[in-house]
RNA sequence: GGACGAUUAGCUCAGUGGAAGAGCGCGUCGCUUACAUCGACGAGGUCGCAGGUUCAAAUCCUGCAUCGUCCACCA
């Protein structure tokens, strides 16, 4: 058959690739060499991308990378698998479902969890496998036999069989703290999965009454600094650092909040940085991470003035309820203002913190969470990353890795979304029901009923309630959320706690939330002083289900195992995504059932990923790894560049600064568009993207396929044949030109095998570039044309052609296949794919 | 605030102690037994700035500037 005179990458590539599924060759155990005993193995799974995804120039440079690699592997013989699949992406795919769903004025809460995630199910089938099918056209040699998804049936057991095991451990807890809140998509969001948006603020200079009045201080009131005045309705103390030697003889007094006129202590802690604004802080432990820190080494109480939806909560004052935040604090100002409590306003930066999903500006707020215990499993990581058992390349990106070990908290492993794996932590509704008829006599909505503490006494008191002696209540800590103990009642006591009669009934009975009891009882009893010296610490206790939660297999059973009675219900939080996603490596090949594929394929050789995801994903897979398999999960984790635009701009679609490869793929083809790439990447910093290397490759594949219309040409009606990947020719009778490219050829193959090894793809496609097109086609071509030993002369082209197919195939893979069938060659014809590696 | 990286031809980038390189773009000539998506030849750079080490510095050291990334902070 003839060749056209110009390549057309879209007469071939979709041809080839189906021939290449067809040939089962993606599947190790379909491999030529598979029955081998002794055999090297590369494993390598994908980074699996999102099933809202479409492919983007990340994935496209990723994935070209790995299939360089696993194609090379695959023509050394080397037994070589490389697992495709997709992630369930929790938020990302609830919010673009919700998106679909408010095109039809609905909301996920207007269908119902089960049907919500029913919809989910149905846009996953038809949506969620586009992007493997992108990846198909790249040209990617996955086996496609074992993809998986991370929500698939098997993959939900195993996530379920991991949680037992940290569970059964002792590492997985509940707890009340501030986390961090995203109140649009209503979930909570670990530290990795925000973003921040550096913008011009103000530091407010608030004045504060001092209660006492200092003989030795001019003025009657301390100056604290705040960039978020809103949040200062939750104030329970203000601090100031212990050396702070303005502020010495203030420590311990009380000081009287603004606007709420609650008294508050004034504390010291070294967590205060003196040098920033007035050396005086105040302090919300409710609304910011330290503040929370200062308020437990001081048993301060906590006060939520934000609430889920972003909004001043009922704990403020009346007229700042409902409010968002941002309207909150213009009132505030104003307020201060009036009340003439401004001191001064400056400018200062601020990073934002805003939901990387949604770009909502996330607040700080406590909620109840899931946690993970992380101190031994980032031991684990460290030690394997130290050890040298996993190697992350380049090499500066260990740092940041055990930047992030050193300091890692717990790991908040809940999110309040529906689409996810759900906890499999399953509760008696028997016992909750009847916590809530009591709970209900007494005028509490749930299981929490407010209990007094006596700072005096250090005791808590039971209260007349309505518990009748007998009933198991438990204890949590409000402010920690830990249940400190549990109690069966003895003994109920008709008491006053503190100056508060609690007595009344009527007054329980508006109790609805915790926080409002300080208010409600000033309210009620205005002529009544509270003094934190008697009542301050505000604590509930809660009902213990009589019956313990399941995290077992035993879900299963209808029942509750306990009782023998009451039905099981799940626990309604899902787990955060990359709990899922760092089980990735062992569950795709078939982990917790001890397979063949796990003991054959595991641990994986290889895995590439973008920097943004070193922590988020690779640390985790890795303690994961050790923790389940006792091994770590891969020997290399490869961290790509970062594509940008010519103008160095992030790509992103909302900016409209994407470049979409499938239209690269489109205008050059799929080899041009991998050879552009790889061009490109000769670092690992980000790249600036330009087209015109796509371009480049374009005519990088026309000039291949050129030159071998011309060496077909040449040998069409020749008896030649070649016998096997190292054609005879006479080396006797060899020109110079002839010793020349032969040598050439020779350093060609040895700096390709080095920088592959290395992971210099860029400089590879550029030797490889440069051997062909100027040794081979402009150098040597030329000079075998007047040449005289014509049959030695026809054998070096075929030769030096089919080497160089060899060497391009894993960054060009559809048209050297093309070519490679068309080559004369006597042998039983395979596929390039599965050729020998050239060899020296 | 801390860490890391970058700064080389018009553009995108290689080059880490021994005569400044590639691709694209640009100029001139050329359809010569594959390829005009091509070939031949060529122009274009005091290698961010200032010091230092060295026989020798784009390359090593110090300082500065600009840009970028990450971490922490952001009361």
């Amino acid at each position: 058959m003839k060749l056209s005179k110009t390549y057309n990458p879209k007469k071939v590539e979709d041809k080839i690739y189906r021939v290449w599924e067809k040939s089962g060759f993606f599947n190790p155990d379909k491999l030529p060499t598979a029955k081998k005993k002794k055999i090297k193995k590369f494993v390598v799974a994908i980074a699996p991308p999102n099933i809202t995804g479409s492919l983007h120039m990340g994935h496209a440079l990723e994935n070209t990378l790995v299939d360089i690699l696993v194609r090379k592997k695959r023509m050394k013989g080397e037994k070589v698998l490389w697992l495709p699949g997709t992630d369930h992406a929790g938020i990302a795919t609830q919010n673009v479902v919700e998106k679909e769903l408010k095109q039809q004025n609905k909301t996920r809460f207007d269908l119902g969890r089960e049907k919500f995630i029913k919809k989910i199910w149905q846009w996953k089938e038809k949506y969620g496998n586009i992007i493997l099918d992108q990846l198909k056209k790249l040209g990617c040699s996955c086996d496609w036999s074992r993809t998986r998804f991370t929500m698939d049936r098997n993959y939900v057991k195993a996530v379920e069989q991991a949680f037992l095991h940290y569970y059964k451990k002792g590492w997985i807890y509940q707890g009340k703290r501030p986390i961090n809140w995203c109140s649009r998509c209503q979930t909570s969001l670990s530290d990795l999965e925000l973003e921040y948006e550096e913008k011009k603020g103000k530091l407010w200079y608030i004045k504060y009454k001092l209660k006492a009045q200092s003989a030795k201080r001019k003025a009657d009131y301390l100056v604290v600094a705040t960039t978020r005045p809103e949040t200062m309705l939750g104030d329970t103390a203000v601090a100031v650092n212990p050396k702070d030697k303005r502020y010495k003889n203030l420590i311990g007094q009380k000081i009287i909040l603004p606007i709420v006129n609650r008294e508050i202590p004034i504390v010291v802690d070294k967590l205060v940085d003196p040098k920033f604004g007035t050396g005086a802080v105040k302090v919300t432990p409710a609304h910011d991470l330290k503040d929370y820190e200062i308020s437990i080494n001081h048993k301060l109480p906590l006060v939520q003035v934000i609430d889920e939806k972003g909004k001043i909560s009922k704990a403020a004052p009346l007229s700042f309820r409902g409010l968002k935040t941002l309207k909150a604090r213009e009132e505030i100002i104003k307020k201060l203002k009036k009340l003439n409590l401004l001191e001064k306003e400056k400018n200062h930066n601020l990073a934002i913190p805003k939901c990387y999903r949604c770009n909502t500006i996330v607040e700080i707020i406590p909620s109840k969470q899931w946690f993970l215990k992380m101190e031994k499993l980032a031991e684990k990581a460290k030690n394997a990353v130290k050890e040298k058992k996993v190697k992350i390349y380049p090499k500066n990106f260990e740092k940041i890795y055990f930047d992030w070990l050193k300091n890692i908290k717990d790991w908040c492993i809940s999110r309040q979304i529906w689409w996810g794996h759900q906890i499999p932590i399953w509760y008696c509704e028997n016992s909750e029901q009847k916590i809530k008829n009591t709970t209900s006599k007494m005028g509490f909505a749930g299981d929490v009923v407010p209990q007094v503490f006596d700072n005096k006494t250090q005791t808590y008191r039971l209260r007349n309630h309505g518990l009748k002696v007998g009933e198991k209540v438990a204890f949590e800590n409000s402010i920690t959320g830990e249940i400190f103990g549990t109690a069966i009642i003895t003994e109920i006591q008709k008491t006053t706690v503190g100056k508060i009669d609690l007595k009344d009934k009527k007054h329980w009975k508006t109790y609805k939330k915790l926080e409002e009891l300080i208010t409600a009882f000033k309210r009620h009893h205005p002529e009544k002083e509270v003094n934190t010296d008697t009542l301050v610490w505000i604590y509930t206790y809660r009902f213990e289900s009589e019956c313990l939660p399941i995290v077992d297999d035993k879900y299963a059973l209808k029942k509750c195992p306990s009782c023998n009675k009451g039905k099981l219900r799940q626990e309604t939080d899902v787990l955060d995504t990359w709990f899922s996603s760092a089980l990735w490596p062992f569950v795709i090949l078939g982990w917790p059932k001890k397979t063949r594929g796990l003991k054959e394929f595991y641990p994986n050789h290889f895995i590439s990923s973008d920097r943004s995801i070193v922590n988020l994903w690779i640390a985790r897979m890795i303690f994961s790894g050790l923790e389940f398999m006792k091994t770590a999960p891969f020997k290399t984790a490869y961290i790509h560049a970062t594509i940008l635009t010519k103008t160095g701009q992030r790509m992103s679609k909302s900016l409209g600064t994407g470049i979409d490869p499938l239209e690269l793929i489109e205008k050059y083809g799929s080899d041009a568009t991998r050879f552009g790439l790889t061009w490109q990447t000769t670092g690992v910093q980000d790249i600036r993207f330009e087209e015109n290397n796509i371009v480049m490759g374009k005519k990088f594949c026309n000039k291949i396929w050129n030159a071998t219309r011309f060496v077909l040409q040449q040998t069409a009606n020749s008896k030649l044949k070649a016998q096997s990947s190292k054609l005879q020719f006479k080396v006797q009778n060899l020109t110079k030109a002839d010793k020349k490219i032969l040598k050439s050829l020779e350093e060609t193959i040895k700096s390709v095998e080095k920088d592959l090894e290395n992971f210099r793809f860029g400089q590879a496609a550029q030797n490889l570039y440069h051997f062909f097109w100027h040794d081979f086609c402009d150098i040597y071509i030329e000079k075998s044309k007047s040449q005289k030993e014509k049959e030695n002369t026809k054998k070096i082209l075929l030769y030096v052609l089919l080497t160089s197919l060899k060497l391009l195939h894993p960054f060009m893979p559809f048209i050297t296949e093309e070519i490679y069938q068309r080559l004369p060659l006597k042998r039983k014809k395979r596929f390039l794919m599965v050729e020998t590696w050239p060899k020296l």
